[in-house]
DNA sequence: ATATCCATGTAACGTGTTACATGATTGT
DNA sequence: ACAATCATGTAACACGTTACATGGATAT
């Protein structure tokens, strides 16, 4: 699973509290993998378990602030894993499911749920943009790090441009008839 | 959950036997939703229950076959359904995790990785294409019913292309420099 | 009859989601 | 002191995956 691999990474930028984690995973870990605090703080225990991380503040009080830290086991096993290989993730998609349904039944129309995605994903698409327009200006110097980072924001650019452009391409079509 | 549905569409279209679901969720229905046959017994156990599905064919044999057939009520649930809204549902990409993982590490190459997803997803963009060509071949009449299978293909094939583009940008980004 | 395969399941576990609970901190 | 908020956590359940088990059908 990627999610101790994500922790791993974000904790390597900057060591943080769980809390701390799972605002970072509403914001840029967010873009290619989510969690709640629920599944942090979950994971955060077993990776504390397994000798990856280690945390300062006590864990005898519940509302204590516990900051993490990543241990060297944790730096080697993230290194280990992101060297390896993965599967490749089929799309998993309900509004696919709803327009498959609609086929076979003949009584539903889903072009108005096609419309409703196209705005979200145009949504989303100008969020990224923004982000990638503040953080990586075109014409600036970059570093491997920032080459990097810049191509996990550019797949999700990519990402919500091609199912815009498919939304557009379905709407058009059938009435072009 | 859109199993519930998939599986609806699927026996509206053919009853047939969870089997024999268990091959369509490897082939077309595949494309935009997987499952395996323990989780398709489980669903039809539970569709069973809830009066949305019969079977033909006792179930106090364990090997014998049934056959589903979807009820009225069955039917009603997935026109509601489809004709309701979802959330779009962000990426979630192992190799983008380890992409962000190499740029904080600094001592991992990702790029035999993200060639070997090139090869990945090419593959899988030319498997559809054939499918298009050979169910809906350019230029010939199609139904709505069609024109809405066409799209649900189109989307797995523009989401295969995306992600091609995307695999070539960064490969040759950096060492464009 | 027996080996093989197929259809149908069970069991166990990991992951993801939702709802709720409790101790600490902060503001008034 | 008290309310509001924050950080941490528990509980329960739904969904997904892997491994395994059992009854029926088929072929030789």
């Amino acid at each position: 699973m990627s999610l101790t691999q994500a922790i791993l990474t974000s904790l390597l930028e900057k060591p943080c509290t769980g809390a701390e984690l799972a605002r970072r995973f509403d914001k840029s870990l967010g873009y290619f993998w989510q969690a709640t605090h629920q599944q942090i703080y979950r994971e955060l225990g077993a990776m504390e378990r397994d000798g990856l991380i280690a945390a300062h503040g006590l864990p005898t009080a519940r509302g204590r602030q516990r900051h993490f830290t990543v241990l060297a086991p944790g730096r080697a096993a993230l290194e280990t894993w992101c060297a390896g290989e993965g599967e490749l993730r089929p799309i998993r998609d309900e509004l696919l499911v709803r327009m498959r349904g609609a086929a076979v039944l003949g009584t539903v129309d889903v072009s108005a749920e096609l419309r409703r995605h196209q705005g979200l994903h145009h949504e989303v698409l100008q969020r990224y943009e923004a982000i990638a327009e503040r953080d990586f200006p075109s014409g600036a110097q970059r570093s491997t790090a920032d080459e990097l980072q810049l191509a996990v924001l550019t797949a999700g650019i990519v990402y919500e441009k091609s199912w815009l452009a498919w939304c557009e391409d379905v709407l058009a079509g059938p009435a072009g008839d």
